[in-house]
DNA sequence: TTGAAAGCGCTAACAA
DNA sequence: TTGTTAGCGCTTTCAA
């Protein structure tokens, strides 16, 4: 009967620089060297090491590596994974670290105010760089973060020293929204947004920017803002647009203040067989599927993708030494799709 | 003028656990006993040390306890993140973990064979367990992984020794729906499904299995099967799908490997404005949006968040010490809505 | 209850 | 071109 004490019932003791410096017969340093592609290895090295490394199956250690310099990764801090708009600004980083070196982890919020933890989550994991996307965080908190690791934020309006900034144009999004509406000839467009709740920071979340423009530009016109405010849990939404269709007098148009509501707008028209004359939406973001034929929303395209890409770009700029702040501000286009066509059915 | 050396640009050093000990007038020791919350700490001690960590702003780094320990890490490899089927698991994985101790990172799968990637880099990582969610991988090598981490695998079919498995049943669920389109009187049904090409491991592989159902019930039935497969890119399903659509004799009913295949379906018949009687379309996975009335897509429901609810819990039963591999098999169900309803229309 | 000392796996200076 | 050595920040015996 063998002694198995819980540390070898997990298999053999994985392999070290040691070991396989020793298989080889060369140094640790020798086998780092090759590892790394470093300079000054000659051929037969390379060819041993490399060898030794094959037959053990040996893998660095990333957190031994961490001691010492670099994990050769890259942090992405997403608030929620089921929204398109987050996964497109995703699949822009992937695209762009594509053939880099770094590796992405995702640092997941696990609610509406987790920000904070998600990026000290990767910061104490000494990622090389941080990606935060909407980080529900005060900027001043941002900017000690910035201070310690090449940071990149995308979506937020603040104007830091320490990060740079990726953002759309919010106040030029909404105003596409509410031309367009204004255009087809609604007077009665109601706004859904975020609860105060969840806005952190109020002076440079792009929910509090859109309901700014949407608010001043009713009253322009001598209308009356109409504002309904909705807390995370989807449920919560639902329950907030049922009851702005079943008023006595509804809105004839809703600027959704992004797209997850627009599609909760959408089943609570489709439930009441609503034609867009009657109830027009207008979304924000242009996740992929606002496109979709049976659901055809029209929103304002962020370019979530190119978000993405460009923070990444940065990001690497900034690992490699770059300190002053850069701000893109990108442009927002509007998508006019079935759901507030001038002259298609909402269904 | 300050000499400034891009080290110090970045901020002062970031304060270990010695410059704790210092500030509080105590050893290294007694402050790692405090962080860990270890037996045999006096009140006195906790509290000089507890100030000396605010005062400072000390962040233990993960990487030093990864040489010594744990990381308190669990790992996610996700294949996608625009898929809603994956999310769902993944609230699950996140809902499980929420009041353990434990932190989640991702490894996002950077393309259709990226399994051993992602996995290999929360590996190397030191996580100290490993979800793998649909990895497209050898199961031999998996056992190797398994061998050294704790790992539970999600939606394939194979019987490990060294990590569990949670995965529906393919087979039922594939019943159920062919039982579901002959109830309602079709024949010419066609099954659309995965390239061979993105199917590592065919004999484990959920699509093959929900394949082989297909064609054994069809010819059961006296009936050819008719396959589409299609690879990776979303546009490759687009033109498959209106080239089965745009036929001189089209199906009347499409069985769709998985959701994201059977929202394509529903796009190319809305685009030719068939009704579910000319063309039912029946999914699998039951992502969020198959029940937005606009869609309405039947579909078999796998439950994901308690897959993923079930697979964080086992493993953390493996992390604390389980060895013998379990594996869960979860009973789909079926949701019949619009798309394949006997009494609705498509649109 | 507290502290001293060793060592985890790796890289970087430096020496040979 | 290769090897020696020191040390990154932490936890863990073990001794006091």
């Amino acid at each position: 009967m063998t002694e198995a004490t819980p540390a070898d019932a997990r298999g053999p003791r994985p392999s070290t620089i040691g070991d396989v410096a020793a298989l080889a017969g060369v140094s640790r340093a020798a086998v780092s060297k090759v590892i790394r592609n470093a300079y000054g290895v000659s051929d037969a090295m390379r060819e041993r090491v490399t060898a030794a490394i094959d037959e053990l199956g040996y893998r660095p250690r990333v957190a031994a590596r961490a001691m010492r310099g670099s994990t050769s990764t890259i942090g992405v801090q997403l608030p929620q994974l089921d929204n398109g708009f987050f996964t497109r600004i995703l699949n822009g980083v992937m695209g762009a670290l594509h053939d880099s070196d770094y590796h992405l982890i995702i640092a997941p919020m696990t609610d509406a105010v987790g920000g904070v933890a998600a990026i000290e989550s990767l910061y104490d994991r000494q990622v090389d760089g941080i990606i935060a996307v909407a980080p529900a965080v005060p900027q001043e908190w941002l900017e000690g973060v910035g201070r310690r690791v090449p940071l990149v934020q995308i979506g937020q309006h603040d104007d830091p020293d320490h990060y740079d900034v990726v953002v759309g144009d919010d106040d030029l999004g909404a105003r596409l929204v509410m031309e367009h509406l204004f255009s087809l000839g609604h007077e009665r467009i109601a706004h859904v947004t975020n609860d105060e709740r969840i806005l952190v920071e109020a002076a440079t979340d792009p929910h509090p920017r859109r309901l700014r423009v949407y608010e001043s530009m009713m009253r322009e016109r001598g209308l009356v803002p109409d504002v309904i405010r909705v807390a995370p849990p989807d449920a919560d939404a639902s329950r907030a647009l049922d009851a702005l269709l079943d008023r006595d007098v509804r809105p004839t148009a809703l600027f959704a203040g992004h797209d997850a509501l627009a599609l909760s707008a959408l089943r609570a028209a489709a439930e009441r067989a609503l034609t867009n004359a009657e109830f027009a939406i207008v979304g924000y973001d242009d996740i992929p599927l606002a496109e979709h034929p049976l659901l055809s929303l029209s929103t304002v395209d962020q370019s979530g993708e190119e978000m993405g890409a460009t923070a990444a770009r940065m990001l690497i700029e900034r690992i490699r030494g770059r300190e002053v702040a850069l701000k893109q501000v990108f442009t927002p286009r509007l998508r006019v799709r079935a759901s507030s066509g001038a002259d298609h059915q909402h269904r």
